[in-house]
RNA sequence: GCGAAAGUGGCGGAACUGGUAGACGCACUGGAUUUAGGUUCCAGCGGGGUAACCCGUGCGGGUUCGAGUCCCGCCUUUCGCACCA
């Protein structure tokens, strides 16, 4: 055994280890681990090309799941892949000219390159790219199924159309209204497009969410039910006025839909999106109008944009009839209607809607009461009009309706409407249909021909996969599927004669909406196998936060689908869900005169500090002077910093960069790189490293464990060993590693305290096994070398499968115990009893503590007794 | 704007179910070892006070014998908002 702790040295015995062991590769129904299986899966990750530590923060809490379960005794699972089609391809094949394939396969066998120094136990047998035909042909055949079965249909949809470019532009190429490149002021277009109907499963997504599911976390649940967003309210016909007949040329009636028909009487006017039928047949009559919905269609489509902007509305002249008085009722355009929710068209009740109160106020439009709070509070809100009151109330000037509590309102108002045909109760979603539609070269080719005769094709099942050409080099004016005369060349299936392809592919989302299926058996020849079915449900799905609405919402709508069709059994794809948190680095600037910045890296800055540890000032090392600190932000190249895992795993090693990136703080919360602090966790393995070095020959020569015979000292110690044992048990099960790995440091630090007294030796062998084992999953390559070193793995067996160990109860179990005494609450004194002291003693000998009498200066009310813990004195 | 979280020493954080605030580590200070730097080891380390003690978990209220933890109202930061992944 060398003297000096060797990272690379040892890292590379046990990988070379685990290599000829080829230890990672799994098995269905493998009879090694009779408690079953355990599927846990990192999200798969975007192939930029470079690792960064927060990656690596990612996969190893990934691992040490996947250790822990392993030494738990199931037959775990892990595989890694790559969801690699997408814009970024896209636009660096603009800045460098190359093919998105080219770029994104050499970034896949980068990065996979630089996971090997980590050991990570990934099964690379399953690997799987989503840019690969072999997979996105399965996108193909189920859009082709979901065509079948109608949960795919074709409709319009709104885009961001960059007009210099002459191109589609994502929401994240749209900067503050103006496309990216050309700067060009972006418009709205309609163009048509696929959808997945995702809003067919909205009250099973939901129900779900808000009954199942008990291994997510509720914040997730949470964000999901509520952006699922399930309404009961009703639907409420306006017919249209004589005016509006006429323009529209039909009797119809203008559609709304709201939670509060209780408020009926006092919508005011109604508002219109500036896409609805009515704005535009306004528009083609009154300027003004047309001049607004031209206005309304620049600026970008995102909702946090629509929802923050100025409120803005055009009346279109027209009126629609009040469907229970009969009154005729203004109808406007307005810019915060979406065309998209609802019926694209809402009722204004400026008087209990802050929205429709602002519209009104500033259009200077009627503002009637109609609903009264129960208190009296808002009895009279007339003017001068201050706010809405949006409280649900008794109703008041709603003729025979009036008097009302709001849900008996509701029901009232409804049957009358229902009796006159102008209304009823309906559900109203939130939720969208999901739009796959992408007008881009790199996704899957969406599996459809444009027939002059015949119109919209589905390509045949046996003519799979449709190939996307991997040799295109997009320049930003577009897709250059269009141009490329290979791809766009087809017979109709139909008819025979020539047709062209769709160009456009699919959304990236839908690749990551079954991949971790394809993980199970990677090389099948349908979408999925019987394998699937020994691995599905997923054990434990571990990935960001940003992913708790659309990507997990997909990923369990496409499930459902795929069980609609038969392919799966299940109906829920993950078990068990954790989302991690991201690695943040601190950052160093200086600005220019003309406020441009410079970013150090960290490596570039000296920080200095005052005589008490605070932080005082930074400078740049290249010339002494101050750099402005920018805080702790998300690593960026912008921001110069990037943690790179390389250099830091060749100078302090894999485990170092594994055990901090796991201690620096909750997994599921963000935490920020420190060199410092790392290197801390170094010292910690170089101290574990000389630890078991000077103490081989007692560990290899102890005589076996007697309890009864350690002297109170040792049994103190070892009582602490297996209470800290006993919290990393229980903070594995929970995810909390970053006191896993707390507590195995405080077992050295009482370890090295036992290691004094010469007749530690049974207690040392003991203690050091715990030791390893509870720290492997963290830094499986010192342990698995020490745990050789030192004679345990011809005991236990090799590391990878030795169980975890456990508490034993002659360690937990005390003689005496410590109690904290409080008087009023506040921490006055201690005392020491017997563990089976009986109540009434141990109140006793609190009351008798002098620190404590010397505050029970009043009559005593009350002892409160916590067992085991505290006694309270109340005076 | 809407939805979801987070806020504890100089820093990262600990305190699982209301019960000893600050475990563990970093930084810093003093000392030992070393020619020196680094390493390693020992001790100290929330604020105030000679001390007894007092004050302290973003801010303001409340519930409780007892609140970092529960409730109400704010402030700040982060994530998501449907074409970034």
């Amino acid at each position: 055994m060398d003297e000096i702790y060797d990272p690379a040295a040892v890292e590379a015995v046990a990988q070379q280890h685990w290599r000829a062991l080829d230890a990672y590769r799994s098995k269905e129904n493998d009879p090694r681990f009779p408690k079953g299986k355990f599927y846990v899966c990192s999200m798969l990750p975007y192939p930029s090309g470079k690792l960064h530590m927060g990656h690596m923060r990612n996969y190893t809490l990934n691992d040490v799941v996947y250790r822990f379960m392993r030494s738990s005794g199931y037959n775990v699972m892990t595989p890694m892949g790559w969801d690699a089609f997408g814009l970024p391809a896209e636009n660096a094949a603009i800045d460098k000219k190359v093919a998105p394939a080219k770029w994104t396969r050499a970034n896949i066998a980068d990065m996979k390159a630089q996971f090997a120094p980590m050991g990570f136990a990934f099964d690379w047998s399953r690997e799987v790219a989503t840019c690969d035909p072999s997979y996105y042909r399965w996108n193909q055949w189920l859009f082709l199924q979901m065509l079948k079965s109608g949960v795919a249909y074709r409709k319009t949809q709104i885009v961001n159309w960059d007009p210099i470019d002459n191109t589609v532009l994502a929401n994240e190429q749209v900067v503050d209204g103006k496309g990216w490149r050309s700067g060009a002021t972006v418009e709205k277009r309609e163009i048509p497009g696929y959808y997945l109907a995702i809003t067919r499963y909205a009250e099973e997504l939901l129900e779900t969410v808000k009954t199942g599911l008990d291994g997510w976390p509720t914040q997730v649940r949470a964000m999901q039910e509520n952006w699922i967003g399930r309404s009961e309210g009703c639907e409420i016909s306006f017919p249209f006025a004589p005016d509006t007949r006429a323009v529209m040329e039909t009797d119809g009636a203008l559609k709304v839909f709201t939670t509060r028909a209780d408020t009926l009487f006092g919508a005011t006017f109604l508002a219109v999106a500036a896409e609805h039928p009515i704005a535009l047949a306004a528009g083609k009559r009154a300027p003004r109008v047309a001049a607004f919905i031209e206005e309304c269609a620049r600026g970008a489509v995102m909702e946090a944009e629509l929802a923050t902007q100025e409120k803005k509305g055009m009346a279109t002249g027209l009126h629609a009839l009040h469907p229970l008085t009969g009154q005729p009722v203004e109808i406007w355009a307005a810019n915060y209607v979406l065309m998209g929710y609802g019926e694209g068209a809402v009722m204004g009740v400026p008087a209990h809607d802050e929205r429709d109160f602002e519209f009104a106020h500033k259009n200077r439009l009627p503002i009637v009461q109609v609903v009264k709070s129960k208190t009296g509070a808002y009895d009279d809100v007339r003017e001068p009009w201050i706010a809405a009151y949006s409280d649900y109330g008794i109703t008041v000037n709603s003729g025979e309706f009036s008097g009302l509590e709001f849900q008996a309102a509701v029901d009232a108002i409804a049957v009358a409407l229902e009796k006159k045909g102008l209304g009823k109760k309906r559900i109203q979603y939130r939720l969208r249909d999901w739009g796959i539609s992408r007008q881009r070269y790199w996704g899957t080719p969406i599996p459809i021909i444009h027939c002059d005769a015949c119109g919209v094709v589905p390509v045949p099942e046996k003519d799979l996969p449709v190939v996307l050409p991997e040799d295109l080099v997009p320049d930003g004016s577009g897709n250059p599927l269009n141009k490329d005369e290979r791809f766009l060349a087809c017979t109709c299936p139909q008819c025979g004669k020539g047709a062209r392809r769709e160009t456009d592919t699919m959304d990236t989302f839908v690749d990551s909406s079954w991949y971790y299926m394809r993980y199970c058996c990677p090389d099948a020849s349908s979408m999925i196998d019987g394998r699937t079915d020994y691995w599905m449900p997923m054990d434990q799905y571990i990935g960001g936060i940003e992913h708790a609405v659309l990507h997990l919402l997909y990923a369990r709508f496409w499930t459902k689908v795929m069980r609609d069709l038969g392919l799966v059994k299940f109906s829920e794809p993950f078990k068990q869900l954790f989302t991690q948190g991201m690695l943040l680095a601190h950052c160093y600037y200086r600005e220019d005169a003309n406020g441009k910045k410079r970013w150090f890296y960290p490596a570039e800055v000296e920080q200095q500090f005052d005589e008490r540890g605070t932080p005082i000032s930074a400078v740049a090392k290249e010339d002494g002077k101050p750099v402005i600190y920018g805080g702790i932000e998300k690593m960026s190249k912008s921001k110069n910093n990037v943690v790179e895992p390389g250099s830091f795993i060749e100078r302090f090693g894999a485990d170092t960069a594994r055990a901090f990136v796991m201690f620096a703080g909750p997994p599921d919360q963000s935490a920020p790189w420190s060199d410092s602090s790392a290197e801390g966790v170094h010292r910690f393995l170089k101290k574990l490293w000389a630890f078991c070095y000077q103490n081989r020959e007692r560990i290899a020569t102890a005589p076996a464990l007697v309890v009864a015979s350690l002297d109170s000292g040792l049994k103190k110690i070892r009582h602490q060993l297996h209470s800290f044992l006993h919290q990393a048990l229980f903070d594995f099960q929970r995810i909390q590693y970053n006191t896993v790995v707390s507590a195995t440091m405080k077992m050295l630090n009482a370890l090295d305290t036992a290691a004094e007294n010469p007749a530690a030796a049974p207690l040392l062998r003991e203690g050091v096994s715990i030791l390893l084992r509870t720290l492997y999953p963290m830094t499986p390559h010192v342990a698995h070398v020490l745990w050789v070193e030192l004679g345990y793995a011809k005991e236990l067996g090799d590391l990878l499968d030795a169980p975890m160990p456990q508490p034993a109860a002659d360690a937990l179990q005390q003689d005496e115990l410590e109690l904290v005494v409080q008087v009023n609450g506040k921490l006055r004194g201690r005392v020491i009893v017997a563990a089976q002291a009986d109540e009434t003693a141990i109140k006793e000998a609190a009351l008798a503590d002098e620190h404590v009498r010397k505050f029970v200066d009043k009559p005593v009310r009350k002892v409160i007794y916590v067992k085991g813990k505290l006694v309270n004195i109340v005076v």
